[in-house]
DNA sequence: TTAAAGGAGCTAAACGTTTCGCGTTAGGAG
DNA sequence: CTCCTAACGCGAAACGTTTAGCTCCTTTAA
């Protein structure tokens, strides 16, 4: 069986001190040097380490924080998770970590998961739609911190990239460079980002007094399947697109499949502009356009709101931060000749 | 200040009934019909949720196990994370996910962590060298199931893929091709993976008649850059390799912006043999050969087996589990007319 | 010398469960 | 009608902490 590890109470025997003047030194009081010295001999000795159960049983905290995201296999989230994970880590939170595999339903379950493990905080990345689950944890006063995506009908702190304007400095490229028939790949018409990016499309076609043809705005599912299929129905159109704009990783990698195995020529038969990923931007050939989000700092950010929250700083709520983008413009995007 | 709940003890003042009575019942004991009735009535009308804390403390488990693993960042790794998570939740298990960058002294601090943590079992890819930190994990009778490599010094189940196997394969695919001149790009002299790999590359030499030239086995770091130098040196020889095999996904990635900078002619003037991850296998152009692990079953495996030894069942301790990998040859690999 | 002030330590209650051992009850058998 | 046997319910202790409020002692200033 386990072994049993030294308590409180046997460092308190140890130093023939009581009970409370350990606890009291454990978190920081002030103790006799001589006793601290004899404190430290013991938890040594003893290899004594604080029951973090019985701690939060007092003080109703686990120092633990949910995270929920769509999905682990995603290495955009998993990246964000990392630097929330460190940056917690050195606060003493540890991270539970759960994806919800794209399933509203899951999603919920694992919420309500999360809440019985009495997190103290939940950063989550939403899945959109019914969102009355969401609501209740709000209800229970738990901190949320909402990521990528926005939840207009609930009160919350969120961090996601600027989106509008990702779209519209990634498709105002294709204008500059001739293109006027430019196509976009969009994600779930429901999904907040889907929506904003569409928007940044929309509005630098009218800044630039270019028609939007809808027919050009197709709706996939952020996977790799409809990037494949969205840009074969592209290609199969009376008269494609000459560019194409694709607002997510996996679907950028569908798209580039599709683009192989079509041996359509990037940039001379189609311009392309993809999304995430550096990595993946260099090693494909020739090397792709991509939008960027700031990754590292998507996750730092949400990290430490919610630990400004975990301390009951409330402070600017609800917060809305939108991080900008970058976009990286290489061989994948050619220039119309009109 | 956070909304407290419904305690154990209200639920035994709404139906009149006592505590010691309510804990049975929610722990599966046998009540009186009309008194499951009231108690689920009151459950539901106090949305009562069992305090895991107070719970734990009594029972000495905290229904959390820990899985800690090299990177977040890395696909490989998160995908099987993906499948432990499922798993696990599944048996009311919550999972607490850290990674160690790589780095070993990381790795014994959230090991550290986990334990104080006090999570009931740990899952982890252990990063080799200095092993004692996880020794004294072991002996403080915490069941632990390593993933991905082994640790010769620990008696410890483990979950990993054939490498040696896998890379035997992979090369044989090239030798029956008439390649006679073949690199390999290993990961770090002292891991598990490489041992294995690059003794399947000098197997398959011996059983084929090969002659290894040592000069053609080349040490990296398992990340894109070493996949990069490394590759770049193969090229700079006086007598290049015909064709490379690259031992992981990372230096994949980086032996192929390689080739790209340089203009090589894949299969032509080089073959290619990668690692892990069929996306992007199937992005590049030419199509990518590679070696593909079993995630999925690796996540699976090592969830049960740690669900089993949760449960004090011991039985074939300590397992080694061996799974099998699949090779997929592509566009990537040319035939050498001798 | 004495009083005040402040530091350090102690006692004891409390957090929300589980669990042991005992008391009560119902219902059937005789 | 009585007795016996399960089944069910209960009281109380225990898990390892934190913390409020108290006491005691030392120090400092008048």
């Amino acid at each position: 069986m386990r072994k049993i590890s030294a308590t409180i109470k046997d460092v308190a025997k140890y130093t023939g001190l009581s009970i409370a003047t350990i606890s009291k030194y454990i978190n920081g009081g002030n103790v006799l040097d001589k006793n601290r010295k004899k404190i430290e001999e013991a938890i040594k000795v003893l290899d004594f380490r604080v029951n973090e159960l019985a701690r939060g049983l007092k003080t109703n905290r686990t120092m633990t924080v949910g995270v929920l995201i769509p999905s682990l296999k995603n290495i955009f989230f998993t990246s964000i998770i990392s630097n929330v994970e460190n940056i917690l880590l050195k606060h003493g939170y540890s991270t539970i970590v759960c994806d919800y595999r794209e399933s509203s339903n899951l999603e919920k379950e694992k919420l309500n998961f999360l809440v019985n493990k009495m997190v103290d905080g939940i950063i989550v990345v939403p899945h959109g739609g019914d969102v009355s689950h969401i609501q209740d944890v709000r209800d229970k006063n738990i901190p949320i911190v909402f990521i990528d995506r926005m939840i207009k009908e609930i009160d919350c702190d969120v961090v996601l990239s600027d989106n509008l304007n990702a779209a519209y400095e990634a498709v105002e490229q294709l204008i500059i460079r001739g293109h006027r028939r430019i196509g976009i790949i969009a994600g779930p018409k429901d999904v907040y980002t889907t929506k904003e990016r569409v928007k940044g499309y929309i509005r630098v076609h009218e800044d630039h007094d270019v028609n939007v043809d809808e027919s050009l705005i197709k709706y996939g599912d952020y996977d790799i399947k409809s990037g494949y299929n969205i840009l074969q129905k592209f290609i199969e159109m009376d008269s494609p697109p000459t560019s194409i704009f694709v607002t997510n990783y996996e679907m950028t990698l569908g798209a580039i499949m599709a683009i192989n195995e079509n041996d359509i020529k990037i940039p001379d038969q189609m311009s392309l502009v993809g999304f995430d990923n550096i990595q993946m931007a260099k090693v494909v050939k020739p090397s792709l356009s991509i939008v960027v989000q700031p990754i590292e700092q998507i996750g730092e950010t949400a990290a430490n709101i919610l630990l400004k929250r975990l301390k009951n700083d409330y402070e600017g709520f609800p917060s809305t931060n939108r991080l900008k983008t970058e976009i990286m413009i290489k061989d994948s995007v050619g220039t119309i000749r009109s």
